[in-house]
DNA sequence: ACATCATGTTTCGACATTCGAATCTTTCTG
DNA sequence: CAGAAAGATTCGAATGTCGAAACATGATGT
């Protein structure tokens, strides 16, 4: 299946993210939803990535080492430590993430309106059998 | 991206399936390697799922314990140990992996041969910028 | 033949990541 | 205002991975 190639091809850009960045596949991934939602609390974090919370907070501290994030108190909740991208992150953002984002809209421009009609229908079909597959495999039958 | 949502899927039927069946994710796609090519030596199965050789052997040592390979001895060349898939692993393709292919045939259905072929063409496309993206990011600049 | 090198796998010790349980602080509730 | 709940962290244990060394077998040159 040509599917099958195409998420290959994720996993090895995501692979070579990590490495540029000198982070591992967990970290990227938190980076990435710290990005995408500005300053999130760790509980987000955890839920996210589906890690406990201890692991959420090693994440966490492995990212502020490598200066990609800050941590900070919620003013309004002071239990929650909310965390937020630095610079250096946005700056990673730019040069490694950015540009997937236009080549991608680059190249989705040679096809028509119908055709992305199609293109469209076709990624939620495939994301509904994949679901409805995990769900039956997921049943204790 | 609705192609972001897709690989999600991808990963939680991934995650499904080895919870179903007691194994990791790495034991998984080894088991998937040797149900696609037959008795492999173990160093295809390390190539292909890109782990150190001490890795694989665990790897191996982990799906033996759960019954679902065997090694044995390649007659031609007795340095290698050939990795064979047992009946179990066999039944639980049938049970787990085949409906998919299954159901996802089932839903092309509705494509029309033009329809299919801009699929099969942003498939391959949407594959091209990615590879294209990693090696630019693999770059050491 | 045979010493040497190459190939394929395994063993061993170390390191990184994750988890569950316990802890600590802050907030909510009766 | 005492006790429970929420949110994050610390600690120790378990798991998965790696690099280097070891081991067995096969190939090569003289």
């Amino acid at each position: 299946m040509e599917l099958r190639r195409l998420q290959q091809s994720f996993d090895a850009f995501d692979e070579a993210a990590a490495a540029r960045l000198g982070l591992n596949r967990t970290d990227l991934r938190c980076l990435d939803v710290v990005l995408a939602e500005g300053p999130v609390p760790a509980g987000r974090i955890s839920v996210a990535l589906k890690l406990s919370p201890a692991a959420t907070t090693t994440v966490i501290d492995r990212l502020e080492r490598a200066g990609m994030v800050v941590r900070s108190a919620d003013p309004g909740n002071r239990r929650r430590v909310l965390v937020a991208a630095t610079d250096a992150a946005r700056s990673a953002e730019a040069e490694i993430f950015v540009p997937v984002g236009q080549a991608g809209a680059q190249a989705l421009r040679k096809y028509g309106p119908d055709e992305l009609t199609v293109i469209l229908d076709f990624l939620r079909t495939a994301r509904g059998v994949q679901e409805e597959q995990a769900t039956r495999v997921r049943v204790v039958s």
